[in-house]
DNA sequence: CCTACCGATCGGTAGG
DNA sequence: CCTACCGATCGGTAGG
C-alpha cells in the first residue's frame, strides 16, 4: 500500500543518491531534476538554492542517525552489552542507509567557504547531543570498573574504532559484507583493549 | 639555497591544495592556473586533461606515502616496537603531508564513471604492495606468540584503527593536535586488544 | 509545475 | 607560455 512519492520526497531521494555518488559540485540541479522527472526550474519551488537542498538532506541524515542509535546506549544490561548493542545499531544504520552516511561524509569533507561553515555548525549542533551521552556512558562504566582507562581516552578510542569501521565499510564497497561478518572478532579485540579482559559473550549481529 | 619552483611543480602544488580543499569537481582549471600565475590554456602543455592531473597527483601521493612507511615495519625490534613505529610513521606522514592524504581521500570517494575506475585501479595496485607486507608481519607475530588473534582479524583491526585515527585527524581539524597528543593512550588500548597484554613500554612520538 | 532566458564559467582547442 | 575562441553547462530568475 505504498502511495506514490510526493515530488518533494522524490527530490530528496534523487538528490541524496546523486550527492552521495558524485559529490556536491559534481551534481547539477538539472541532473537532479532529470531523475525526478521535472524541469530544473521547478526545483526552486522547494529550495531557494542548491546549498539549501544539501543542508536539508544533511540535517535529516544526522537526525535519523541519532534517532536510530541513541536508544541502544541507554538500554538495560551490562556496559559490555550496551556498548556492543550501540555498535550494532550504528553499523546497521550505515548498512541500511548508505546514502545518508554518504551525505554526512560528503558534507564533512566540504570544509571551505560559507557552505562549509554552515555544515560545520550543523554537525557540531548534533554532536552536542550525542557526545555527552557517550561521555556519561564511559564515566559510569569506569566508575563500575567495567573498563580500564580514562573516560577521555575511551571516548577517543571509541570514535577511532567506529569511524574506522564505517570508513572501511563505505570505501571498500565490494568487501563491505566481509567487514560486517567480522564484527564479532573486531568487537572482541576492541573490548579486550578497553577492559583488559575477554568479553563475556560473543557479539551477535 | 632553495631554487624557485619550476612551473610543473607549481602546478602540482597548487592543484593538490585546491583539490584537497574543494574537491575534484569543485576545482576549476582556471583557478589552478590563477594560483600558479599562468593562463589556463598553458596547463595543457603539462597535462592533456584535468583527469590526468588528478591521477598524477594521486600516484605521487600513494608512492610517497608508501615510501615513508614501508621501512618502519621491516626494521629491527620486537613486534610491538615495529608496529608502533609503523603507526608513528603513518601518522607523521599524514601530519606533514595533509594535502597528499587529502588527495587520497578525495580520490577514494570518487567512485563513479571512468575516472572512478582508473582511481580504483591505481589504489588497488598500491595495496598490492602494502597489504602483503602487513599480512606477513601479523602472521610472523602470531607465530611468535606476540599477538592473540588470527592474521586476518589483526589486519582488519589494524586497518580500522589506522583509518579511524586518520579520519579523526583529517576531519576534526581544529582538534587534530589533540589526537596526536593522545597517541600513546590509544596505542596502549590497541595493543592490549591485539595481544591481550599491557604494552611493554609507552609509545613515544 | 512550465518555457524561456540570464550572465558566468566550465574543460578544452587552434594557432602561434 | 600567450590570446582568442569553442560548445556545453552551470546555478538561478522572470513570468505565467
Amino acid at each position: 500500500m505504498t502511495s506514490p512519492l510526493k515530488t518533494h520526497d522524490k527530490i530528496r531521494h534523487a538528490a541524496a543518491a546523486l550527492f552521495a555518488e558524485r559529490g556536491y559540485s559534481g551534481t547539477s540541479m538539472s541532473r537532479i531534476a532529470e531523475r525526478v522527472g521535472i524541469r530544473k526550474a521547478s526545483l526552486y519551488n522547494y529550495y531557494s538554492a542548491k546549498e539549501e537542498l544539501l543542508l536539508d538532506l544533511l540535517e535529516e541524515s544526522l537526525q535519523s542517525w541519532e534517532d536510530s542509535c541513541r536508544l541502544s546506549l541507554v538500554a538495560g544490561g551490562s556496559a559490555e552489552e550496551r556498548l556492543s548493542g550501540h555498535l550494532l545499531a550504528v553499523i546497521d544504520f550505515a548498512r541500511k542507509n548508505p546514502q545518508k552516511v554518504g551525505i554526512v561524509r560528503l558534507a564533512a569533507t566540504q570544509v571551505g567557504g560559507k557552505l562549509g561553515r554552515r555544515i560545520a555548525a550543523l554537525i557540531e549542533k548534533h554532536e552536542q547531543h550525542s557526545l555527552p551521552l557517550l561521555s556519561r556512558f564511559f564515566s559510569e562504566a569506569k566508575a563500575n570498573g567495567d573498563v580500564d582507562a580514562t573516560d577521555e581516552d575511551l571516548l577517543l578510542f571509541w570514535s577511532v574504532f567506529v569511524d574506522g569501521i564505517l570508513i572501511n565499510q563505505l570505501f571498500a564497497t565490494p568487501k563491505a559484507e566481509h567487514y560486517v561478518n567480522r564484527l564479532p572478532e573486531l568487537w572482541r579485540l576492541f573490548w579486550r583493549g578497553v577492559s583488559g579482559e575477554e568479553p563475556d559473550r560473543e557479539l551477535k549481529g
